[in-house]
DNA sequence: CGCAGTCTTGAATCTCCTCAAAAGGCGTGG
DNA sequence: CCACGCCTTTTGAGGAGATTCAAGACTGCG
């Protein structure tokens, strides 16, 4: 169970801006609403939706420099909880320029689109190799050996966190990339730093042909 | 196959800004950019994705007001399709406010997030409801009796539309659709035009309280 | 060291898909 | 007006992919 972390609990944080929050603080409730926006500084945070009966949807999986809990107009704001130790800033709305929650908007309908079109047409394997590539794109490391270029990211979203993500059960993720491990397209050593060792090969197994550029931002 | 019809072949539709389009008119083709923006004044636009072997997603069905192809940064501009005789009217984008833009931004967002968590995590049986009650409100008929209040929308969509709008496929659409009829909860005379007959049901059946809103606009 | 939580793996089950065929609608043309 | 063809929808039977259920392995932590 995430702790609860209200906005305004947040902001009394010696009444600052910025805050360093441990992995599943609750950001935002569902249905909360608030006069501020929060930018990601590190970390991850993990939108999501519940349906009366439990079950979840992670509806975007947001790495550093993202806004979030921006106003919505409908009743469907999404729960935010960060998904690993994270510097999130407070922002009040009025000193965010229109730009900029302009440009957050877009990013985020931009996403939303993708993602619908992996969830509703997609199979296991094609959703698992994909949250791969964007993960690796969001949450990339920089590489020790400057001379092979392997990718490598820090998973921080659990085997659930990925199945709520990508709409399957934790068991088919697990299957899924160990799959992909013993077929030598990625590697993880301890379960939370993936590299990548088979970007094309990945690329395919997430239906995409292997140059295809599949970003989600500017 | 629908009918090629590009923003500019549109705009010089006599010059003018407002068209009438037969159905299954491609307005917009993915990965097109514009300088101008659309409303649906009457009728009904999908906004689709495919995927390089030919899957279709609908990332979203709009009724009369909406505004389509605003300007995204990705590359993931979405197709937009009329799936009715339809009226739309063209917008340069600098004629449009910000207020409205953004309003129309959050509504594609509130939706998108609906979506994805029917995608993701509703059964086909849930997803076939909810799609019903989001329609029935879109495209309400005016009930031709005032005194029973017998909820009745023209279906512009396909089967194959709904499936490709709900990650199914045409047949289980097919199915589910005919077993809320059988079971009293709705009637298709002709297959375009639906009545709600037990709408608490249809709501149990889309995996909502029979009290909760489920609206995705103001 | 041992417990709790996460992850992995296997076997059985089920939902939904695939394949196939028949039925219904609708416009065209005889 | 009916016949024909085309397309959409419906329905059935069988199969596949993902889920469910269950157990065991691994990891981190007190």
């Amino acid at each position: 169970m995430p702790d609860i972390l209200t906005p305004s609990r947040f902001a009394t944080r010696r009444g600052n801006r910025r805050g360093r929050l441990p992995a599943n603080s609750l950001l935002i409730r569902e249905g909360d609403t608030s006069d501020a926006v929060f930018r990601l500084v590190d970390g991850c945070v993990a939108l999501s939706q519940m349906l009366p009966d439990g079950r979840r949807q992670i509806i975007d999986v947001l790495g550093p420099g993202r806004l979030f809990a921006l106003p919505l107009d409908g009743p469907a704001l999404c729960a935010a909880e960060t998904l690993a130790l994270s510097e999130v800033e407070r922002l009040e709305l009025k000193t965010v320029s229109p730009d900029e929650m302009d440009r957050e908007l877009r990013v985020m309908i931009t996403r939303a689109q993708m993602h619908a079109t992996l969830l509703g047409r997609k199979t296991a394997m094609e959703k698992v190799a994909s949250a791969v590539l964007d993960l690796a794109r969001q949450f990339a490391r920089p590489s020790r050996h400057r001379r092979v270029a392997r990718e490598t990211f820090t998973l921080h979203l659990t085997r659930a966190d990925l199945a709520d993500w990508l709409g399957l059960t934790v068991e088919t993720v697990s299957r899924c990339l160990n799959q992909m491990k013993r077929a030598g397209l990625l590697d993880f050593r301890p379960t939370e730093i993936v590299t990548l060792l088979d970007r094309p090969a990945i690329m395919v197994a997430a239906g995409l042909s292997p140059s295809r550029p599949a970003s989600g931002r500017a």
